[in-house]
DNA sequence: CAGTGGTCTAGACCACCTA
DNA sequence: AGGTGGTCTAGACCACTGT
């Protein structure tokens, strides 16, 4: 189960420039340097760069090189919000009903996004009441070996995103957001009518660079919706 | 300037499952089937394969085969991108049918929103296909004193997004996504199957501290999300 | 001119799955 | 055992840019 030789290249490259060692506007050294740098082919070394370009780290200039690229400018707009705070802003009661706990070994959809091969999931379900409205669904999923205490958790104290922020700070996160027919017992537990979408969001967590959490959060659709506020 | 070899076998392929020769799920060529197709290297074959995978439309299982994608269009929530970047940047066809253009007096709610009381406000709904798909309904209200050449564009050249900017570059927006069941007209446009619901995203967007523009956007729920990455 | 990225070839070995 | 994708090699030619 070693690393693959372009991904060993790729590691060392996109290392370089996140350290800030390379920096933006650098010209990072030619696929043939790279190739002799690490004993591959060129083709290797080709591969690990095109990653990164798709990765949006890099940019190529054919005749010129391959440069470190300049980072989107991003507003902190997306906040990352609990939904206890979320609800008691709005002057509202919050209330948890605790579904259930497992440590499991994850699936593969999980796993690749925790990249936790061998590793211990935990997993809970949690159901949030906003003045005893069913408003939030949270299936979560979190890597064990980074989290080991996870389970001992009253989360009916302490939301289980806030007792995460607190252990591994959070550095970083990807969030998907679609609008999906609920299942039947999806429909249950929100007590939805017929007919009544919701939103998913997707959110996975990091912690320094090493994702920690993946959540899936169902919202009733007639009752939520996600904003944002960008300023240029 | 002749195309590269891998593009043809991408493009190729892209027809294929773009035209429904191929379904979802369906197993596509091998590489090495690819490659004597086009009397191609296994490897030039492979990078075509590569590139549609990169795009979405094709899924990869070792040892068992490449198969067609269920293709799920996604936009950042952090951009403002206009939906033709977005469409060709996945590497597929955006066209365009404008539905109606109209001059008239706002509606309370619209009124409200672009805070032009006794202002004319231009209205346009403009259908979004990618690779003749419905993608995207636009309903889409215009400060008309602010953009009076508004209605005089023509959309298929030009989005009303991207002459929006042109003439009132934009300094602030605020986005609302939503998950709502399609009205009939609204499920007719977007060709929808039953029980499909749909994703509703409200922009407003501002020009230096005034409301130029608010629109609604809807998506297909099955053929679209939104995404958007966060660091910290 | 030498160096860059862009494309391409004809092999190779591997791990894995299905028959 | 034969097919699949995953990785890798050691060459090759091209168009282009800098000096």
């Amino acid at each position: 189960m070693t690393k693959p030789k372009y991904k060993i290249i790729a590691d060392h490259v996109r290392d370089k420039v996140v350290s800030k060692q390379w920096l933006e506007g650098d010209r990072i050294p030619s696929e043939t340097e790279l190739s002799e740098l690490f004993l591959a082919s060129r083709m290797t070394a080709r591969k690990a760069v095109e990653q990164l370009v798709a990765e949006g780290l890099l940019e190529r200039s054919p005749s010129i090189g391959t440069f470190v690229k300049a980072p989107k400018a991003q507003s902190s707009l997306l906040e990352i919000k609990n939904i206890r705070d979320e609800i008691l802003e709005r002057g509202h009661e919050h209330k948890v009903v605790v579904l259930s706990k497992n440590s499991l070994v994850p699936n593969d959809k999980v796993a690749l996004e925790l990249s936790s091969w061998d590793v211990k999931v935990y997993k809970v379900v949690i159901l949030h009441f906003e003045n005893n409205t069913p408003i939030q669904l949270e299936e979560r999923y979190v890597n064990a070996s980074f989290v080991p205490e996870f389970l001992d958790q009253d989360f009916t104290k302490k939301t289980s995103s806030e007792y995460l922020n607190k252990v591994a700070p959070l550095s970083e996160a990807k969030m998907m957001v679609e609008a999906i027919m609920p299942s039947k017992i999806l429909s249950h537990h929100l007590n939805l009518n017929e007919n009544v979408p919701c939103l998913k969001i997707t959110r996975t967590t990091f912690s320094s660079h090493t994702p920690i959490s993946i959540c899936y959060l169902y919202y009733p659709a007639d009752k939520y919706r996600v904003t944002s506020h960008l300023l240029i």
